[in-house]
DNA sequence: ATGTCC
């Protein structure tokens, strides 16, 4: 083929429908390669090419895939051409310890034994230095939910997790503390106005400067995620994510904001990085899984090198995309506090899906992989939500080197989405809902506040780790979902 | 958790 194909721009209607349908099924039907160039073409093909209709956009794709060394400079499918190459650095199998070095485990009993086994595999690794498992762990894929887990110059995209910079933010207001119950409708409404959960996005995003960041131009994987970067920018993401009102009550007089003793209306939100982050987070997993080759019950805790260029490029789509998430966050509260017409006294935020360049006892540089683990050093502040209907944690942290300086990223879950999905009943949901004072928007079964372990018990697991500062109580919770658990009157 | 791939 020629390859003026690439520089076909026509205005066909068609296009739409195939590219809805394109897929990567359909993509390694045409030939492609299973890994990480699939990902990485369906998003080029949505930033630049969404204009081709089909015969075009099949041509050029096949082009492309026949004679990818023509076409490693081009400005948009140099990308993917690379991709199709050889992969840069040979491919290397690696073998497991026989047995797991000791870790910290908090939670003892309460911990699911999946979840045990996958962080003992994961100290197995020849690049495991040191690992710890939060109250609230449970199976993921590779480390474990709640997993912990310390390195030495090389980092495991499984190991952050799939929500790159999934994090809490809160907002403290001095406003009087009643007006959320009287005024009950404005700020539901707020909520239905101000923010926008799962497929939804807003109409007019708000510009923000880390879209101007130059790893949007220098990573390709980036680049071809920008556009959906920007249209969903300020929104939250579905599952466990949420934007809430609530009362908070500060319980250390000495704590750091110099906020009395008291209660406070409060807005607190758990969403991550969406669209970016869980793409960024799939390919370089496949790409480590290309080069480096674990036994398969491992597979997913396959890592990159920070020497090599993909592992170099994956820190900073991980830091990119960690900023993306608080850039969401901030846009989040942003427009909440212009709906109250009042401005936030304070503002407590951290990541609980991220790496971190730390340092172990021996002042050595290590990387500690949190997935769904809040840090913890000494004087670190942070949030730990409980359910909808039990309390979360403003937390100080105390610094414990056995915990690897981190405490647990909430309650937990004591039930899976299936069996809950399966076994709760709504109208019983509802009542609990109702007993406890919470309004609701969005959220399904699988979410409801039964699913969680009792934060109590989980907190009482990490008393080694963290004091507790505060103590969050929700009142008007929007989540992803329709609106069948809705209280408005 | 996530338009898409697994």
């Amino acid at each position: 083929m020629e390859k003026s194909v690439v520089n076909f721009n026509p205005t066909h209607s068609k296009y739409i429908e195939y590219i809805m349908a394109l897929s990567g099924k359909k993509l390694i039907r045409l030939g492609y390669p299973e890994g990480p160039v699939i990902g990485l073409a369906l998003s080029v093909i949505q930033q630049h090419y969404k204009k081709l209709k089909k015969e075009e956009l099949n041509i050029l794709l096949k082009t492309v895939l026949e004679n990818p060394s023509e076409y490693t400079e081009h400005e948009y499918l140099g990308s993917i051409a690379k991709s199709l190459l050889p992969p840069q650095g040979t491919p290397k199998s690696f073998e497991l310890r026989k047995n797991n070095p000791a870790f910290a485990i908090y939670g003892g009993a309460d911990i699911e034994p999946i979840a045990l086994n996958q962080m003992e595999t994961a100290m197995c690794l020849p690049i495991a230095q040191e690992g710890a498992l939060m109250p609230d762990a449970h199976p993921g894929y590779g480390l474990p939910i709640g997993g912990v887990l310390a390195t030495q110059n090389a980092v495991i995209p499984y190991g952050v997790g799939v929500d790159i910079g999934c994090r809490m933010c809160m907002s403290i207001y001095d406003l009087p503390t009643q007006k959320l119950e009287q005024d009950k409708n404005t700020f539901t409404k707020m909520l239905m106005d101000h923010t926008r959960f799962g497929h939804a996005t807003f109409q007019k995003p708000i510009d923000h400067a880390v879209l101007e960041r130059k790893e949007f131009k220098e990573i390709p994987i980036a680049q071809s995620l920008k556009d959906r970067a920007y249209k969903q920018i300020g929104s939250s993401g579905g599952g466990n994510h949420f934007v809430e009102f609530g009362l908070v009550e500060i319980v250390d007089a000495h704590n750091e904001y110099q906020l009395p003793l008291g209660e406070y209306l409060a807005v607190l939100s758990h969403s991550g990085s969406r669209g970016l982050g869980a793409s960024i987070a799939n390919y370089y997993t496949k790409l480590a899984m290309q080069t480096c080759q674990l036994p398969q019950h491992a597979k997913h805790l396959a890592w990159l090198d920070l020497d090599s260029e993909a592992g170099q490029e994956y820190w900073l789509a991980m830091n990119l995309a960690g900023d993306y998430a608080s850039a969401c966050h901030h846009q989040i509260h942003e427009r909440l506090s212009q709906a109250m017409g009042e401005q936030a006294r304070v503002r407590i935020e951290n990541h609980h899906n991220f790496a971190w360049k730390e340092q172990n006892a021996q002042g050595d540089e290590i990387i500690v992989h949190r997935k769904g683990a809040t840090p913890a050093g000494k004087g670190a502040l942070g949030i730990i939500p409980g359910s909808m209907t039990s309390p979360g944690f403003i937390v100080r942290g105390k610094g414990n080197s056995l915990s690897i300086n981190s405490t647990s990223h909430g309650a937990g879950r004591v039930m899976s989405r299936t069996k809950a999905k399966k076994n709760l009943s709504a109208k019983v949901v509802k009542q609990h809902l109702q007993k406890a004072g919470i309004t609701l928007i969005g959220s399904g079964l699988d979410e409801a506040p039964m699913v969680y372990k009792d934060i109590h018990q989980v907190m009482a697991h990490q008393k080694e780790l963290v004091e507790i500062i505060g103590k969050f109580i929700p009142k008007i919770v929007r989540m992803c979902g329709d609106h069948r658990f809705i209280e408005v009157d």
